[in-house]
DNA sequence: CCTTGTTGTTATCGACTGATAACTAGAAGG
DNA sequence: CCTTCTAGTTATCAGTCGATAACAACAAGG
């Protein structure tokens, strides 16, 4: 078996990929950057040396999760420009339980400056994106995000998504949310 | 100066209030139980050996917040059962940042077993809580724990609550709240 | 073929961190 | 006063983890 050589920006794609699943899974401060790289197929310092530092891993994979988020919002606003539309991308992101989490980590780790400043800022462009593309109002607008946290929150508990634990007020909840 | 000597059980009601605002700072992870004991004022194995290990600390933190949700719904329904009062008294207890911010790291930590279990039993519990209290359809009490989501990850981005960093699309989140 | 640049590794450090053990000290009861 | 129980400490370990440095291996161009 011959080890496959890529070049450094392809092996950084691969990394963010693997960073996406374990940030997902342990958080900021819980994840183990040698976790990342047996997740990629790769060695520690080599992912140390890829992007210089956890924290800078860190804010690459919290990037790479809004880009692809309003990637799907702008492909679903223009194939319909609503917030139902919007809402079924988002539901449609879901079963990558980690991506959404990822998000989620992003904010909770908000005490940490440089997080905080990138988080607030990404989150505020989603929101801001949100109402261009569909042209609602304000008060709709802010119901569909507050929408967006809880299906997140609940993705993190794993009573959504893929193999989730099964739960009655779950259910209930995702009954009643249109 | 004399050092006033407590009981264990008073101690540890310190203790937990000190881990309400680390926890709420930094995580179940990124929290060290020395920070903890310095706020607490005590040494770091005595937090160890008042509550054995640090993940049953964050469980006690954690249980500790939701009571407190608890009660603070349970004051405002007798007083009006409504989901605008216990809407009121979510906003009450806001200005503690780190007490709603718990539970979001709470959230955030759910793949570890024994915080998942406890925090999606807490979860039902308060939001079938909050269903009894005011008698609302199962719509109206989705959105508003979606609403308090919101609210709690817009707390832990630290644009709501004392000292916000300004944000215009927070203020208008705020704004179109209702 | 050999030099050079880039991909990737192994070895290792140094700081941290939760937990344990062993000891100290204040209070209560006789 | 003395014993005993509990509150609390200091000292320290054992394992982790991010980061650095030095080296190895593969590919490409001359």
């Amino acid at each position: 078996m011959t080890r496959t050589r890529l070049t450094a920006a392809e092996r950084s794609e691969e990394v963010l990929q693997a960073a996406v699943v374990a940030f997902g899974a342990s958080g900021y401060a819980g994840t183990k950057t040698d976790e990342i790289a047996r997740l990629a197929g790769v060695s520690q310092p080599y992912v140390i040396r890829l992007f210089g530092t956890k924290q800078q891993l860190f804010l690459a994979t919290t990037h790479r999760v809004c880009d692809r988020v309003e990637e799907a919002f702008r492909r679903a606003g223009e194939r319909e420009p609503t917030l139902d539309s919007l809402g079924d991308a988002y539901n449609e992101l879901l079963p990558e339980r980690e991506l959404l989490v990822v998000l989620l980590h992003g904010f909770a780790a908000s005490a940490d400056p440089a997080i905080g400043e990138t988080v607030r800022s990404r989150f505020g462009g989603i929101h801001r994106l949100v109402g261009d593309l569909t042209g609602a109002s304000p008060e709709e607008v802010t119901k569909f995000m507050a929408t967006g946290m809880l299906l997140t929150v609940m993705a993190a508990m794993q009573v959504t998504g893929p193999n989730p634990v099964s739960c009655e007020w779950a259910t209930e909840l995702l009954n009643s949310m249109g």
